[in-house]
DNA sequence: ACGCCAGGGACTGGGA
DNA sequence: ATCCCAGTCCCTGGCG
């Protein structure tokens, strides 16, 4: 499904709304205390390699979990105008208000809902992620941030790193 | 005031 | 049957 290889840590590591989206960071002060400095480029250089495993067994075909469709469309530059890493190294990436209710569509006819996948309803699944730790809300609009050992899992999963 | 975003309770449904 | 995860519905509250 998704092989690219990462690319993006260096290309962009900010910030990207380039493309569409006007708000995204409506204002822009009041982001601080949220891990995005430390170290700069230098997150994937250390061992990180064998801690975290597949959180599932890989048994027969499981269904595609929402956090693993967020990854993979964060690899798609396609995606970019609904999607995009804010730091990656950090695990996290932020939605564009503008097209991410395209983007839960896109997640409902991947899961072949019924009815139609809305933001609202995919980020009530996001928000339980919060409870069994894969991904956190962090303090900005639209942002979140993957657990690292979620990140590390999909990163595995995929063959980067 | 209002719309957007976020948080969460509660119930439903499918898969393991 | 029971659990997990996600989907659906809905209400509340903060903030610009």
């Amino acid at each position: 499904m998704f092989h690219m290889h990462l690319a993006q840590d260096i290309a962009y590591s900010y910030e990207a709304p380039t493309c569409t989206d006007s708000d995204s960071q409506s204002s822009c002060s009041q982001y601080q205390e949220y891990q995005d400095p430390p170290s700069p480029s230098s997150d994937r250089g250390s061992r990180e390699d064998r801690d975290s495993l597949p959180l599932i067994p890989l048994s027969g075909k499981r269904k595609e979990r929402l956090f693993q469709f967020l990854f993979e469309m964060l690899q798609t530059p396609s995606m970019r105008n609904c999607i995009w890493w804010v730091q990656s190294s950090a695990g996290t990436f932020q939605f564009s208000s503008q097209n991410k209710e395209r983007l839960a569509q896109l997640w409902g006819q991947r899961k072949g809902n019924r009815k139609t996948m809305t933001y609202q309803k995919m980020a009530r699944a996001l928000r339980n992620y919060s409870r069994t730790g894969e991904i956190q809300k962090v303090k900005r609009k639209l942002t979140y941030r993957f657990d690292e050992k979620t990140l590390r899992g999909l990163q595995r999963d995929c063959n980067i790193v």
